[in-house]
DNA sequence: ATTAGGG
DNA sequence: CCCTAAT
């Protein structure tokens, strides 16, 4: 017999399409939170339940523990869609653990006949500018509130709900009485509060601002953080605490990690802070990787990877021996076999040349017109032609170009195009007209690259806010983590590959190192640029680059 | 598919 | 940014 009492699951989407998901369930007293972020899955690790729950999970289904408690209801696994279309509460699926049966359904379908109560569901599809978490185009502002899901979002069944019992067997059942007390007289006062008031408080829960208006979900909201927070304001980062077995031998003195000097990246305490560790059992029964994202550099003290034994800290050590490469061996052999008359304008860098190419390069990398561009301009150009690739004979240019063509005349790049991209493409919370049109004119220069007539892609000048995105990302996931990095940063920033935030690193740790050299040359550091990163910037990308090194 | 490094 | 080699 389930002790059910309701069920309330709530979706939003910001306005960048960004999923977010919380399922809050309230079964009696035990309270389920779950959250979840754009494309994963939900899965345990994004879940709170309430102590209780697991108890009777872990005695009733798992045989984890003795405790002896009342049968009751927990939801042990939710797995969403989270296609961003088509985000509904339809594709929820819940696993519902009562009594012996283990069961799962759907939230859109009838889930109150089970209980005594009726299992009640809500879903609110709006823009709430609060509700951007990871990746978020709110970066400045939300800086605060970034948090790192684990990595393995798509545990299931067993694994999932192993997962959340030893997530919350540390933190054991102590604190439930203390905490439903007051969640209890919170909710009162709450009941009281203006809907003003309501995101006052959660704002000042959470340090974001919220437009939602739904009393019942800021309320939900707070008293949730209140819990947590109750929760968690025990050591229980579970990101940085030892293992979950040493947990449970000694619940009262998880030690918590060391906790980074950044503030950045603390995720409300409502979130969990990363992923958990799982442990060797656990290990065993998962092919995937759990990573743990504690914060501050040592980052990387789990890793399942074989190729993670080359890296100390999660930073990747030793460097990879580069031959020369096929093209400069044959471009060099053709160059000397061979004068031709093409070949000898390809830049092949003499010092001298070097600074012309750099020139034409600055001049006009961003764009070299349709009609210009064509594939046998190679022969007739007046210009440059740069990164002919390896064996692709220069006029077939068309077949499979990574051609480039540039041109002197500079015209062709309008200064007006480039002047207005910084803005664009900022990750600034000013989702303009323009913004939309370039972000679509890149897709559509991205996909024009992809049919043949291969063009660079535009310069997009890096904002201040992607670099400091860049940063964090290296400072917690490690130097060389480019593709999570990507994705848990950047995913929303498709003008942003893994290698360019790569590329871009390596420009920032030069960009450091020549800053340093220069201070301590005594000489005039040049007054900052706008499209330079400001100087505390780079003292922490030394820092994180002499970490590692 | 990712990552490192040369251009 | 692009390209390619190494993993």
């Amino acid at each position: 017999m389930l002790h059910a009492a309701a069920k309330q699951t709530s979706f939003a989407m910001d306005e960048h399409e960004n999923i977010f998901a919380s399922g809050f369930a309230e079964v009696d007293k035990h309270v389920s939170f779950l959250t979840a972020f754009e494309d994963e899955d939900m899965g345990a690790e994004h879940s709170f339940l309430g102590p209780e729950c697991s108890r009777d999970i872990a005695s009733t289904h798992l045989g984890l523990g003795t405790f002896d408690l009342p049968k009751c209801f927990s939801i042990d696994n939710i797995s969403c869609a989270f296609d961003d279309d088509e985000m509904t509460v339809d594709n929820v699926a819940a696993t519902v653990v009562a009594g012996e049966q283990t069961k799962t359904e759907l939230f859109g379908e009838a889930l109150e006949p089970k209980g005594e109560k009726i299992l009640h569901e809500d879903k609110c599809c709006q823009p709430a500018a609060g509700q951007h978490f990871m990746d978020s185009e709110y970066m400045d502002d939300a800086s605060n509130i970034i948090c790192f899901p684990s990595e393995d979002s798509h545990l299931q069944g067993t694994l999932a709900l192993q997962s959340e019992l030893m997530l919350l067997d540390g933190r054991a059942c102590s604190t439930a009485a203390a905490t439903e007390s007051t969640s209890c007289q919170n909710s009162v006062s709450l009941d009281h509060m203006t809907v003003r008031e309501l995101q006052d408080a959660f704002h000042s829960m959470f340090g974001r601002e919220t437009a939602v208006i739904d009393k019942q979900w800021l309320k939900r909201r707070i008293l949730f953080g209140l819990h947590n927070n109750n929760e968690l304001d025990r050591p229980l980062n579970l990101t940085c605490c030892g293992s979950i077995s040493q947990e449970k031998e000694d619940k009262s003195t998880v030690a918590s990690g060391t906790e980074s000097s950044e503030n950045a990246f603390n995720s409300p305490k409502w979130m969990l802070d990363g992923g958990f560790k799982m442990d060797e059992k656990m290990k065993g029964s998962s092919s995937d990787s759990q990573t743990n994202y504690s914060s501050g550099a040592s980052e990387s003290d789990v890793s399942f990877h074989g190729k993670d034994e080359n890296e100390v800290g999660g930073l990747v050590t030793g460097k990879r021996v580069h031959k020369p490469p096929r093209r400069y061996i044959e471009e060099s052999s053709e160059f000397k076999s061979r004068s031709h008359l093409r070949r000898s304008s390809v830049s092949v860098k003499s010092p001298k040349n070097k600074v012309v190419d750099a020139k034409i390069h600055k001049q006009c990398e961003e764009e070299v017109n349709e009609t210009a561009g064509s594939g046998n301009q190679i022969g007739s150009f007046d210009g440059a032609c740069i990164q002919v690739p390896f064996g692709l004979p220069v006029e077939e240019g068309q077949a499979k170009g990574n051609t480039l063509c540039l041109r002197q005349d500079s015209d062709i790049c309008p200064k007006t195009e480039h002047a207005t991209i910084p803005s664009e493409i900022s990750d600034l919370p000013c989702p303009s007209a323009k913004s939309q049109t370039v972000v679509k004119d890149e897709r559509v220069i991205r996909s024009n690259m992809q049919k043949g007539r291969r063009r660079r892609k535009h310069h997009m000048p890096w904002t201040l806010t992607e670099v400091m995105k860049l940063i964090e990302g290296v400072s917690h996931l490690g130097v060389g983590r480019w593709s999570k990095i990507k994705r848990l940063l950047f995913s929303s920033s498709k003008h942003r590959t893994s290698v360019d935030l790569k590329d871009k690193w390596r420009n920032l740790v030069k960009a450091s190192c020549t800053q340093l050299r220069k201070k301590r040359k005594g000489l005039q550091v040049r007054k900052q640029l706008s499209h330079q990163a400001p100087e505390s910037v780079l003292c922490r990308v030394k820092e994180l680059a002499s970490s590692c090194a």
